[in-house]
DNA sequence: AAAATAATCTAATCTTGGTTAGATTATTCA
DNA sequence: TGAATAATCTAACCAAGATTAGATTATTTT
């Protein structure tokens, strides 16, 4: 076969959208760093030039996914909107991101706990690969972190509504969970091809939960 | 090691519970055969006695645990209940079964799509190979269409209510998935030394979904 | 209790997929 | 432009894990 005349230089960035994508559609263990470079134009072996190893790559990806709405959520729970219309706009920045950005949500969802299965150098490795377990062993921990403090911004929000009797006063974890649960499972369901647009959806969701937390 | 006396012969039933265990926490892909047949005292080889392949084990458990959840949403559906009561029961029987049978549902929720993954059997293969990929082709297919009826119960149950003024004119589709994915997410995140017990979250949760679809 | 069948085991095979080595080609910078 | 660096590639390597073969032990059946 020809070879492709240096199609340009790979950017990280490509690759990091490129491999969410795959993930998402099947999952950390079942998809190979073949699938991911194939997804780019690249060999296996290119990949390593960017991540250290498969698990670095994994966590890029979902670093990547949680800033990017992180930041919008952000910015609405420090904005000073009502309590209503922060919880309304949250989600919806939550949901679109989980139809728009493919990788962002699904990817998110449920590899997280393929995170976990990183394992240690051997006890004979080199210094360099303790070292570089030890940093991965800290932004996984950083990821977890930053993944909390996404679920506390909802809790937050909800819990405001109810002190400023906005909101019914539902269980604040429990019901946080409940909405979570039903962004998150967008991911998994949703074609671009289908029947409602990712706005549409985010929409009437937020109506939804909105409805329940009506006092 | 001293070999254990004849331990009695494992059921196929005690593979499946044990399976589904050992799948939910891990997912499908990184749990081994080695892992499921130590759950039981096993062998992995030990475990081709009992079923065809990997594949046909996780079918077998999926199986297994939708039928359970399954065969309780039926009769609720056909009981002559308030359409709210039914949705309130419904749910409960879902998100019950969700945290007991810790198997039944995360199991399912994840490892659908590596149903999908089954790769047909090499051209050259045994006719016997051929078969036995026809049949696990059609139960898998089998699988789907009651996985469709699951959700479609849910549908029906919100659609009537609508019909006959008990619930708010919601899209009865979005509004069903959203639900499923407060329900699924359930099994992602309860753990049975938490705060709330599995009765208690199934209880909430059919609140809340309830007061969303108050008139 | 012999024969047939079921349930397990150990040992080997085979494939897949992550990872590494070393060479090659492109780019950038002094 | 020549040296250093970046980005890729091809070719191995290696380990893990599914699956198979064949032997062994238990349980039924007749």
């Amino acid at each position: 076969m020809a070879r492709k005349p240096a199609d340009q230089s790979v950017s990280r960035e490509a690759i990091l959208l490129a491999a969410a994508d795959v993930l998402q559609r099947n999952g950390y263990e079942a998809t190979t760093m073949k699938d991911i470079a194939a997804a780019v134009n690249l060999t296996a072996a290119s990949l390593y030039h960017h991540f250290r190893n498969k698990d670095a790559l994994l966590l890029a990806v979902l670093e990547a996914g949680l800033e990017q709405v992180l930041s919008q959520i952000e910015s609405i729970v420090h904005s000073k909107l009502s309590s209503t219309d922060k919880l309304q706009q949250m989600i919806r920045a939550h949901v679109m991101g989980l139809t728009q950005n493919t990788a962002v949500g699904a990817a998110m969802v449920f590899e997280i706990r393929s995170l976990m299965g990183a394992k240690e150098p051997a006890v004979g490795a080199s210094p360099a690969d303790h070292q570089a377990y030890k940093d991965f062993v800290e932004r996984r921990a950083l990821f977890f972190a930053r993944r909390d403090e996404f679920e506390n911004l909802f809790r937050l929000v909800v819990r405001e509504g109810i002190e400023n009797h906005s909101f019914y006063p539902v269980d604040v974890g429990l019901f946080t969970k409940i909405m979570l649960g039903a962004h998150n499972w967008v991911g998994v369901w949703y074609k671009p091809e289908g029947r409602l647009s990712g706005e549409a959806i985010a929409e009437r969701i937020a109506e939804t939960m909105i409805r329940a937390l009506k006092p």
